[in-house]
DNA sequence: TGTACCTTCTGACTTAAATTCAAAAAATGA
DNA sequence: TCATTTTTTGAATTTAAGTCAGAAGGTACA
């Protein structure tokens, strides 16, 4: 009767306008002053319908670090399609990685919601967790890859286990990425400002501290 | 009279013995499940009388997290006493680091509570966040010597600017830390065991690539 | 010792926000 | 059109933080 496929398919739309309505509370006001109710009046429904396309507020919150993990994963997918060396595709990655997070600090923030409740172990059964979760994998993968064409291409010393070394540079950039990020709110006291670090500066260092330890011997003479 | 500063006195008792209320609490259950309620049962005083001591949650989650961070800040303080060459000083701040965190998660859970507030910009009127500052400042700085103390004695490459360098170094290694704490929580699917990657030997690698990038090439041929 | 005053403590109350659910409204299909 | 199912609603519930008027306990001085 094919009633059916069009409902689900109307139900998805809603779902997706709920989710815009939360990013546009988010954007405006910040993860932590998303409120339901709020959302509801956004998304002009009732409180209650929320609760029938969202299992909970975490699951809402989910919602958006789906997408926001998918954006990203996107950006890092699209690095591995230029033509470049797999030093310079990390480089881009990285860059990429940095990018998103300063025109996106919301969504970033959502990311590391996920990341919390993995952390607090409460990842509740939001069928969004297992899509977060391949989104992650894939920029993941992605990194992976870039590491190896390295290998390959001469441009990335061969000493590392490339799974490693992926995990190493997502960690330490994550970190870095979380300082700047942390920083750009104006407080009496903050690392970067008070030491009068610019972030360009300081993320090119990044760069060239990684990259003295993954690079070939070749590759930094040059 | 003398007498205000025994009322004094007697009141940091009450505070230090309600925070340590809420860490046992915390030890139990995980940070994100500390309610006053329970606080105060533990602590044997009234649900009111908790806020006589600390002006809300927030205030008393950063009372913790003074704590942790100051059991950091000496922990990595005793470094530079060692009789160590700089780069050795820092590989030895980041094993600290690390095993703090493994040790100590709820705490460093709780300093981890004190960045995210910075990061959404509401750190509340709490007495607590110029002291966590402080905690932190001066690991940082004990960072920033250990550097200076590696470019003087020609085991760090003087190419950087110590700040800078210690800003990444820090960084760095809380992202990294970050990744290894949320490993441990069992869930399925986390980056370290689904790649089989053991925390010794990444963080071994971690220093390895660290290591190539600061330390004089004198040093690395060793 | 009694009494006025001050400080500290208490727990019932208020508030805010998430979540539920019985009943209303809308859609479906014979 | 009308019975049945699906979807929506918003008032009610729940939970946990935070408040505050009054109780309890101290202190000082006659």
């Amino acid at each position: 009767m094919g009633t059916s496929e069009r409902k689900e398919r109307e139900k998805e739309k809603k779902r997706a306008l709920i989710l815009e309505a939360a990013e546009s509370v988010i954007l405006e006001k910040g993860l932590d002053h998303l409120n339901m109710d709020e959302v509801a009046e956004r998304a002009e429904v009732s409180k209650g319908s929320l609760y029938l396309y969202f299992r909970n507020k975490t699951d809402l919150v989910l919602g958006i670090c789906n997408k926001a993990s998918g954006m990203l994963s996107n950006d890092i997918a699209k690095v591995l399609t230029k033509d470049l060396s797999g030093l310079e595709m990390i480089y881009n990655i990285g860059s990429t990685f940095l990018e998103f997070a300063r025109s996106h600090p919301e969504h970033f923030r959502a990311m590391r919601f996920f990341d919390n409740l993995k952390d607090t172990g409460e990842l509740s059964e939001s069928e969004y967790v297992n899509l977060c979760q391949v989104n992650k994998e894939t920029s993941f993968t992605s990194m992976i890859r870039a590491i190896q064409i390295g290998m390959q291409d001469g441009s990335i010393n061969s000493g590392y286990d490339p799974k490693e070394l992926a995990v190493l540079l997502w960690a330490t950039s994550q970190g870095l990425i979380n300082l700047v990020q942390m920083d750009q709110k104006e407080s009496n006291f903050n690392l970067l400002e008070q030491h009068n670090i610019d972030v360009n500066s300081l993320f090119e260092n990044y760069m060239k501290l990684i990259g003295c330890g993954i690079a070939t011997d070749k590759e930094i003479s040059e």
